[in-house]
DNA sequence: TCTGGGGTCCTAGGACCC
DNA sequence: TCTGGGGTCCTAGGACCC
């Protein structure tokens, strides 16, 4: 079913250098001090280590050559995931619509909310006044049209800031800005149009989608192209569910033995697992995810004909396939090992297809009427028949 | 400079089906 | 001997994001 929706305003919500933060509230000696959550590789690092140079995802030695000064905290994943629900709380009481991006961050859409709640500047100002006082983290709001303008106008109003593109200043705002602000361009995107002379946004607005698609490819090229025009016609998608869940760990230079292999992967298996029961969630493909000794990575994975939640199931699927992969992991070593769990749909859930050619809206809604009426309208849901068609989900039937 | 842990999406070839 | 079009699913790799 289509739903006709108002266009924004939208609010981007992004907290700030987020598990660093968490540690400087969670230990007041912390604050005002550069910190650095992670040794190996950092995971986060305070706005007093950012100021020295130091960022995400950099190696520790090199923060730390940095930012000689900075205090090293080793990451409390699950301090996290809990100030994270806390968090969104507080976007669900701004506005039902909200969609996760990811830990940290989220779409608040607040169209409809200016006769109860003010203008979207106000809407967004209280916002963070929310999360500072129930929560204590200092977080970053962009305000826009749309989705894309609202995540690019936070991440230049970061740290602790608050930022509103007006409608009239949309493309005064974003055609100064360097490409690589542009969701999707990375590291080797930034490259080829940096080769090419393509520095801001306005040069990539001005080259044509042939162009652009010879050089990036077909969905990136006309994706950019339509970014740097400002045309961002995606809808919220409040109700997102998870499409992949993983565990990986780094194994450092030294060669494994196979028994000292086979319990990592039990423990990573077995994580992964309880996981997926505690979602309520089955899995049909295991993806072994492998680095080696020269930095070059693989994957290899297998689909299960039936959607499992069971752990011995999974582990022989993960075993099978890292027994595949013995020859490359004992002609290059492996550094780093990890499995995903994918295919991810609801325990218990009835998949249902409709006959061909009865695939239409009309059909499905009579065919739920029909469940409804067997099983209560509250365990008949409309659900996606594996990410193909639409069809219905029935989670946790009655017997 | 030798590198974490968690995800998303896109591309491309081959198998298989009608 | 050569020869179609359309579609899905699976596998593997790669870019990118936080």
């Amino acid at each position: 079913m289509f739903v006709p929706t108002i266009e924004g305003p939208i609010l981007h919500a992004d907290l700030d250098s987020f598990y660093a933060s968490v540690e400087q509230r969670d230990d007041p000696a912390l604050r005002g001090r550069p910190v650095l959550v992670g040794g190996g590789v950092v995971l986060a690092a305070s706005y007093e280590a950012k100021a020295f140079g130091v960022r995400t995802a950099m190696n520790g030695r090199q923060a730390r050559t940095l930012c000689p000064h900075a205090v090293v905290v080793p990451p409390r994943m699950s301090a996290y995931a809990e100030a994270s629900k806390a968090v969104f709380s507080v976007f669900e009481r701004t506005t039902p619509l909200v969609e996760g991006l990811s830990i940290d961050e989220a779409f608040l859409d607040v169209g409809g909310l200016a006769k109860i709640a003010g203008s979207p500047s106000q809407i967004a100002a209280r916002l963070r006044a929310d999360v500072l006082a129930r929560v204590g983290l200092p977080i970053t709001v962009g305000v826009a049209r749309t989705k894309f303008l609202a995540k690019v106008a936070s991440a230049v109003a970061k740290p602790d800031g608050l930022l509103v593109v007006p409608h009239d200043g949309e493309l005064a705002f974003l055609h100064p800005l360097p490409v690589e602000r542009l969701w999707g361009v990375g590291k080797v995107t930034s490259r080829k149009l940096r080769d090419r002379g393509i520095v801001t946004v306005r040069d990539l607005a001005e080259l044509g989608e042939r162009e652009l698609v010879s050089m990036l490819g077909r969905a990136s090229g006309k994706h950019l192209l339509a970014l740097a025009l400002n045309h961002d016609p995606r809808p919220m998608r409040p109700g997102r569910r998870r499409r992949s869940i993983g565990a990986q760990r780094a194994l450092g230079g030294r060669p494994r033995s196979p028994a000292e292999l086979d319990a990592i992967l039990i423990s990573l298996v077995d994580r992964l697992a309880r996981r997926l029961r505690a979602a309520h969630r089955v899995c049909r493909t295991v993806t072994l995810r492998m680095r080696f000794g020269d930095f070059t990575r693989a994957t290899r994975s297998r689909t299960l004909t039936q959607p499992t939640t069971h752990t011995e199931t999974i582990l022989a699927a993960a075993r099978s396939l890292l027994g595949a992969a013995r020859p490359s992991i004992d002609d290059k070593g492996l550094t780093l090992i990890g499995f995903a769990l994918s295919n991810l749909d609801d325990e218990g859930s009835v998949q249902l297809a409709l006959p061909f050619g009865e695939d239409t809206p009309g059909a499905l809604d009579t065919a739920l009427d029909t469940l409804r009426d067997r099983y209560g309208t509250k365990a008949v849901t409309r659900g996606t028949l594996l990410g193909r068609d639409e069809g219905i989900a029935v989670p946790h039937l009655p017997d």
